[in-house]
DNA sequence: CACATAACTGAACGATCGTTCTAAAATAAT
DNA sequence: ATTATTTTAGAACGATCGTTCAGTTATGTG
C-alpha cells in the first residue's frame, strides 16, 4: 500500500472512530459533521470525500461495530461450556463492552418514527436479527441438551434479547458492579422464574 | 368559565393532542413547531402563547400521558385478583393502550446523550421511577401472599419493567395478537423461567 | 359605544444543519 | 522535472429550525 493510501485509510478510520464516540455520546441527530470535523481536525470537505453522507457514515460505523462485537464474543465464548453459562457470559460481555453507552441506544432515534431513514433502519434490523438468530441458536442447543424445557426457541430468543436491551436502558445510573449484578439477576429470573415452588399454575 | 377561556383551553388541548401524535409518529427532534402549526391550523405564535417552548410542550404532553395511563390502569386493575393476573393485565394494558407507538420510544432520544435536555430527562426519570415503584409494590404483594418466592422486589421490578420496555421495541412489526402473545409468553417466562425441572442449579 | 385585555397571526431573525464547490496541497507516475 | 491524480481545506449555499415581535382580531368590561 502507498504512503498516500495508508494515510488516507488512517484518516478514514480516524473519522469513523470519532463519529462512533460522538454518536454514542450525543446521539445521531445531535452530532453534526462539524463536531466530527472539530474532534478529528479533519475538514468537512474531507469527511465528504471519505463518506458519501452523514447517513452513510453512520451505517459504516454500525457495520464495523457489529463485526467487532461478534469477533470479540466468539473469543470469549470458548471459556464457557453449558448454555446457561453462555447466556450469563453473553450478558457480561454485553455490559463490559458497551458499558452504559452502546450504539443500541442511538438506534432508538430511528425506530417507530415513520419519516426516519429507511437505509439506516434496514441496517439496524439486520443487526438486531443477527443478534436474535444467534441467541436462538444458543437456546436451541440448551433445549437439545436438556438444560431448558422444550419451547419455542425464537420466542425465547426475543425475550432474552429484550431483557438485555431493556436492562441497558435502566442501568444508566449504576456502576459496573451494580450493572453486572442486575444483569445476572435478570438472567437467573429468565432461567428459573419468580413463582414459588408450591404456586399452582397451568404451565405448558 | 368564559367563552374566551373555553376557546383558549380548547386551543391548548388541540395543540397538545397534535403534538403528542406527531412526537410519537416522528420523534421529538423531527417534529417542528411548524408541523404542529400545520396539523392544527394554529399559528406558531399562538403555540408560543400557550407553551413557553417546544421542550415545555413536550414535558406537558408527557405529564398528561402519565396521568391518563395511570387512571385507566387503576380502572382496569379492579378485574384482576391475584398478582400474577395483575402482571399479565398490566402488560396487556401496556400493549393495548400504547400499541407499538408509545411515548416511551420518544424518550430514548434523550437518554444516554450527555448534551440533551436536563428538564426533559428529569421528567422522564420521574415517569420511569413511578412505574418501577408501582411494579415493586405489586411484586411485594405477590411475595407477601406467597405467590412468588421471597426476593428483592426492587430488582424484580426493574427486570419486569425492562421486559415490558424492551418488548415494545421488538414488537414493531407484529400485529396486536402477535404482540399480546409475545408479552404473555414473556411474563410466563418471568414467572416460571426456562430451566428444566430436573436441571441442577444453586438457586437462592 | 369606547376601551382594555386576552387570544391570535405571520413575517422576520439568527443560528445551525448537511452538503457542495472551488481551489490548494501532497503524493504518485512518467 | 513535469504532469496527473488523489487527498485535503474551508468558504459558501440553501434549507430548516426554535423563537421573537409588532400588529390584528376577538372578546370581556364599564
Amino acid at each position: 500500500m502507498n504512503k498516500k493510501q495508508t494515510k488516507s485509510m488512517l484518516t478514514k478510520k480516524k473519522i469513523a472512530d470519532a463519529a462512533k464516540h460522538l454518536f454514542i455520546q450525543k446521539g445521531y441527530t445531535a452530532t453534526s459533521i462539524e463536531n466530527i470535523s472539530d474532534a478529528t481536525g479533519v475538514s468537512k470537505g474531507n469527511i465528504y470525500y471519505h463518506f458519501e453522507s452523514k447517513e452513510g457514515l453512520f451505517i459504516y460505523v454500525l457495520d464495523e461495530w457489529e463485526k467487532e462485537w461478534m469477533e470479540q464474543w466468539e473469543e470469549q465464548k470458548k471459556q464457557y461450556s453449558s448454555t446457561t453459562e453462555q447466556l450469563h457470559g453473553i450478558a457480561k460481555h454485553f455490559v463490559i463492552n458497551d458499558y452504559n453507552h452502546p450504539l443500541t441506544n442511538v438506534a432508538d432515534e430511528f425506530f417507530n418514527h415513520e419519516n426516519s431513514n429507511t437505509l439506516i433502519q434496514n441496517q439496524l434490523y439486520k443487526t438486531i436479527n443477527t443478534r436474535i438468530s444467534y441467541s436462538q441458536e444458543l437456546l436451541s442447543e440448551g433445549i437439545s441438551s436438556g438444560e431448558f424445557k422444550t419451547d419455542d426457541s425464537l420466542l425465547l430468543a426475543k425475550i432474552f434479547d429484550t431483557l438485555l436491551y431493556g436492562l441497558n436502558n435502566i442501568c444508566r445510573d449504576l456502576n459496573m458492579k451494580e450493572t453486572l449484578d442486575l444483569y445476572a439477576k435478570a438472567i437467573d429470573t429468565f432461567l428459573y422464574g419468580i413463582a414459588s415452588d408450591d404456586s399452582t399454575h397451568s404451565h405448558d
